[in-house]
RNA sequence: GCCUCGGUAGCUCAGUUGGAUAGAGCAACGGUUUUCUAAACCGUGGGUCAGGGGUUCGAAUCCCUUCCGGGGUACCA
């Protein structure tokens, strides 16, 4: 639309003498309701052609039309200028740009970015909030690797620190010797069971300690469950080699848990990164700070860091005791990952509830010097919620990912049963499917979502397959391979001579063409949500064009089938790689 | 208290650097299949864009302010 533009201010240069920048020409879609396909606003140039609106856009309509080839017409509501293009210009831009084959393929732009994410804990399973993140991870990898960028994943593994001791701890004395196998239980569930077991006990404890006079305050610092885990973390860092043993155990349970919900969900790492490893990183940079004089001590031996003059608090950077805190170990893990891949940005999707943290981390690399510090990003999304809160794993409260999973297939393959398109496949055919559309319609809620809204899940009411949804785009794909395939397509490149093109079909080329722009926005915005939010344009308007074209494949050979089938064979396309950045697969039949 | 992110139809969400009468889906109601997949299509109803003020030719969008909700807030991660 470019082209437009140009015109534009060769018009109001010749009309009014005035030359203008390219923001003064306003252009965008022409609404439905209003005859054309590109509207200039024309408010801005009122100030230079110092006429009405309508004289205005009157004025550079005729103008345009006279002059500009592809501008067959235009109309004037208000400060609107409508302007009709040539059936020829959509023609050609279908034919010349969006059938080209390296449409919507961006090459390599030479950079490196590292993507951090799913980050679990190694005391419980996954549950609903941990799959938004590992979902918009991946999709965000694979965004940024369809812009051009060269792609790192990871995944730094909290597998050390209390939280994981009180799961031994319990398991150790009530599990019994208790395993998967054993238990049938998968490792991750298994040992979030022993999580939640600690829990209980040690509120009975603490209301026992409060019985006998305690404060609540005492009770829970006194109770002999969490002293008993204190301990066991001290041994853990000790290297006792009994509860590394054990610790050892538990956490193999847990990643082969893990790894059969990655494989589910579709995700993958490069590397991995693990807390135990990296927990006492840091400490260097606290000295590097200190002789710079970025941080201070405080008289009891705590170093400190003021960003009170950029708004922020103090804040402590290493314990009086010369132990690290969370953000020591993240100054020191930065400084590793950079050291490993010496990319050019690094993101980290987080909750938003380490928005504060990450400004502050940041900031604190700056400061520090770091030359790579202003490419760190810290994606932040915003919680999953119930309808009666947060999920809440110590009280149950929580959607358990490999649940949700598998009820989400489970109504796949009740629908697609219901239907019967699928009864000649073969059992693993149905069962990929009913996996794909499950998937599908499960990521696809989680991320049309900008991201940093929050977002809510209702249990009760299941995730919808019909409407705005990924099996409602999947299905368009299904549909379109299924008409090609009956029309025995084959590709040969249109001419712009076909005449008599439908208001539907100039609608599917303006939507085609925008899929590389769609790319960008998605990616310089980290948000996978706009991309999710175009392809359902994009699959709506092929169902109303599907409903109003006559049927193709009865149609005799000619230039307006051979238009038609590659209108159709590029939109799945599109739908196709687009889906595939956001980590759903669109079925041949469905 | 302070910082920060939100508030758009009954519900879940879109809404581009400020542009036309604020859009979708679900739910409700009505219609479409001897035609390429009806997980579809077409239609009807449904709005104090949280409230107020300001800037502007023009504000859901920018600024100020109030209310409501989430998150954070100096030795948890």
């Amino acid at each position: 639309m470019n082209f437009i533009i140009t015109a534009a201010q060769k018009a109001v240069l010749e009309l009014y003498s005035t030359e203008v920048e390219e923001s003064v020409i306003n252009i965008q879609e022409t609404r439905k309701e209003f005859e054309g396909q590109v509207t200039i606003v024309v408010f801005p140039v009122t100030k230079f052609s110092k006429k009405s609106p309508e004289q205005t856009a009157n004025e550079i309509g005729a103008y345009l039309q006279d002059n500009v080839a592809e501008v067959t017409g235009f109309n004037v509501v208000k400060g609107f200028l409508n302007l009709s293009l040539a059936e020829s210009y959509f023609l050609n831009l279908f034919n010349k740009q969006v059938l080209s084959a390296d449409f919507g393929i961006i090459p390599p732009n030479g950079k490196k970015v590292m993507v951090e994410y799913s980050s679990p804990n190694t005391n419980k399973p996954l549950h609903l909030g941990h799959v938004r993140n590992n979902l918009l991870g991946y999709s965000v990898s694979e965004l940024l690797k369809a812009n051009g960028y060269d792609v790192v994943k990871v995944n730094l593994v909290n597998d050390r620190g209390i939280h994981i001791c009180k799961s031994m701890l319990a398991w150790q004395k009530w599990g019994n010797g208790e395993t998967p196998e054993s238990s049938g239980l998968k490792g991750d569930h298994l040992v979030g069971k022993y999580y939640v077991i600690f829990d209980k006990e040690y509120k009975k404890e603490i209301e026992g300690l409060k019985e006998a006079g305690q404060t609540e305050e005492e009770a829970k610092k006194n109770a002999p469950l969490i002293k008993a885990a204190q301990h066991m973390l001290q041994q853990w860092e000790a290297g006792d080699a009994e509860v590394i043993a054990l610790w050892e155990k538990m956490n193999g349970w847990v990643y082969d848990g893990f790894n059969v919900t990655y494989k589910t969900l579709g995700v993958d790492f490069d590397k991995f990164y693990y807390e135990s490893n990296t927990y006492l990183l840091g400490k260097d940079t606290v000295e590097e700070g200190l002789a710079k004089g970025v941080f201070f001590k405080k008289e009891d031996g705590s170093v400190w860091i003021d960003l009170t003059a950029d708004g922020l608090d103090q804040k402590l950077v290493l314990r009086a005791d010369g132990t690290s805190v969370y953000i020591t170990q993240d100054l020191g893990t930065a400084e590793m990952k950079y050291d490993d891949f010496g990319m050019d940005e690094s993101i980290y999707v987080v909750g938003n509830e380490q928005d504060y943290h990450f400004k502050v981390l940041f900031l604190i690399l700056e400061k520090l010097g770091k030359s790579w510090a202003n490419g760190l990003y810290h994606l932040s999304y915003g919680m999953v919620d119930l309808p009666n809160g947060k999920m809440k794993s110590r009280e149950g409260t929580v959607v358990d990912a490999d649940d949700l999973i598998a009820s989400m297939v489970a109504t796949a393959r009740e629908k697609t049963v219901e239907l019967g398109k699928i009864n000649d496949f073969s059992e693993a055919e149905r069962e990929a499917l009913y996996q794909n559309i499950g998937l599908g319609a499960l990521k696809y809620f989680l991320l049309k979502v900008e991201p940093k809204k929050r977002l809510l899940f209702n249990p009760a009411e299941s995730i919808d397959f019909q409407g705005h949804t990924g099996p409602f785009i999947q299905y368009t794909h299904a549909r379109i391979k299924s008409l090609l395939s009956k029309a025995e397509y084959h590709f040969a490149a249109g001419s712009a001579e076909f005449s008599g093109i439908m208001e539907v079909e100039l609608e599917m080329i303006q939507q085609l063409a925008k899929y590389p722009e769609e790319l960008a926005i998605a990616a310089k915005a980290y948000s996978p949500a706009s991309l999710a939010n175009y392809l359902y344009e994009l699959a709506k308007l092929f169902n109303k064009f599907y409903h109003e074209v006559p049927p193709i494949v009865k149609t005799e050979a000619g230039e307006a089938k051979q238009f038609r089938l590659n209108l159709c064979k590029k939109t799945a396309d599109i739908i196709y790689s687009g889906m595939k950045i956001l980590g759903i697969t669109s079925p041949e039949r469905m």
